[in-house]
DNA sequence: GGTATGATACCGTCTGGTTGGTATAAGGGA
DNA sequence: TCCCTTATACCAACCAGACGGTATCATACC
């Protein structure tokens, strides 16, 4: 009960500092816009962190957490065929694109780009936070691939890095447009990818 | 010749804009960076532009420009074939990444994503130029489009921001992992749908 | 009473922006 | 040709405010 009193207000900074970053960018959220936005003090900031770069760390790992719970519950997994569940993830995807820009944006691939260069750690955190989500989506790729398209020439890991870049795209579109219409359709564009790479394969194979 | 030399330095803070907010991100870039960068005084800075929120206008508009001008330059318009000037462009983006990560990096996505909240007039901007180079490219596809998939579901424009999409989530890899590698593999895959989105049609309209 | 947690008040530094001034070149009148 | 005025370009020094971070004190639970 203490312990998660405790813990409580740890959480809401981290909540917190993952919306309002996502919101104004890491550097021009201020210790006090989080604060402030986690309803806790600066001292209280200060106890459970050391400086403004370690919430940064800690945020990036915070929402990778958050996300492997939120697809690891996601219903497309049920899908026995590999190729519908990597179908099924873009439909999932789409379905996130509705509320503020701030709610179903990627917190990592703001951050990074940003700080790419001045924050090595934090660099190293959303790197490690995106590079494990895309090991995860290429094992069903890797199973789609032996399934349908087993010699083809290309990786399934670089098919994952190439869907992660359409979504990554399609939020900087979401943002200069603010609106979500166009990053729905660029998904569905990669929907189709999918589709025709493993078509493609699949009659290379029976045909030939 | 005066004139020349006096606009010179508006250039020269541009351009050192444009390198400097690349590397650090438009919040994080100080004025005494840009100015540093460009070799000018901060005085001199204050009599070309009024804040440093004009500055990032200006810069987008001059990146839009420098763009602009670089792919009109470019080779792959002398193909005939429609699909073919697409395919020469991918491929020209490729043989950009090359160099440091500020070099090749796209100053519009860089900003827009930093700010599209806090900076509405630089948001614009950056919308602006986004959307122009976007439609120069739709002209192709549309083309392509009329060519090979005259009754294809899709919009030329939607392919447009797919492709744009691709680019900019390559960037955000290229950043993460301080390694173009990942960001070529993904534009080898844009290259293969779009072969593949053209080819489908041409064979539908063939067979069927 | 001791330990984990939170609140208040404050400090040093840095940043965007201001001010007041200088140098250079162009025009204009005699 | 010379001087005077004006406009453009540029510069050094400074300022007020905001920011990350610290020091110190209060509270609550065991």
């Amino acid at each position: 009960m203490t312990t998660q009193l405790h813990h409580q207000s740890k959480t809401r900074l981290l909540d917190a500092a993952m919306h309002v970053i996502r919101a104004k960018g890491y550097v021009a959220a201020t210790l006090e816009d989080i604060c402030h936005a986690a309803g806790v003090t600066k001292g209280s900031f200060f106890h459970h962190f050391k400086s403004k770069d370690e919430l940064g760390v800690a945020a990036a790992d915070h929402f990778s957490q958050g996300a492997e719970g939120l697809f690891a519950a996601a219903p497309y997994h049920q899908a026995a065929d590999p190729l519908q569940r990597l179908l099924g993830y873009v439909d999932f995807r789409i379905s996130l694109l509705t509320g503020d820009l701030p709610e179903y944006t990627c917190l990592l691939g703001t951050m990074v780009q940003e700080i790419y260069a001045t924050h090595p750690d934090i660099r190293t955190a959303c790197d490690t936070g995106l590079s494990s989500h895309i090991a995860e989506l290429t094992r069903d790729i890797e199973a789609a691939k032996q399934l349908y398209a087993p010699d083809a020439p290309f990786s399934a890991e670089s098919v994952g890095f190439f869907m992660q870049s359409v979504l990554q795209g399609a939020f900087i579109f979401a943002k200069a447009k603010q609106d979500p219409g166009m990053a729905r359709k660029s998904l569905s564009h990669l929907r189709s990818f999918l589709e025709l790479l493993f078509a493609r394969h699949k009659n290379e194979t029976v045909m030939g």
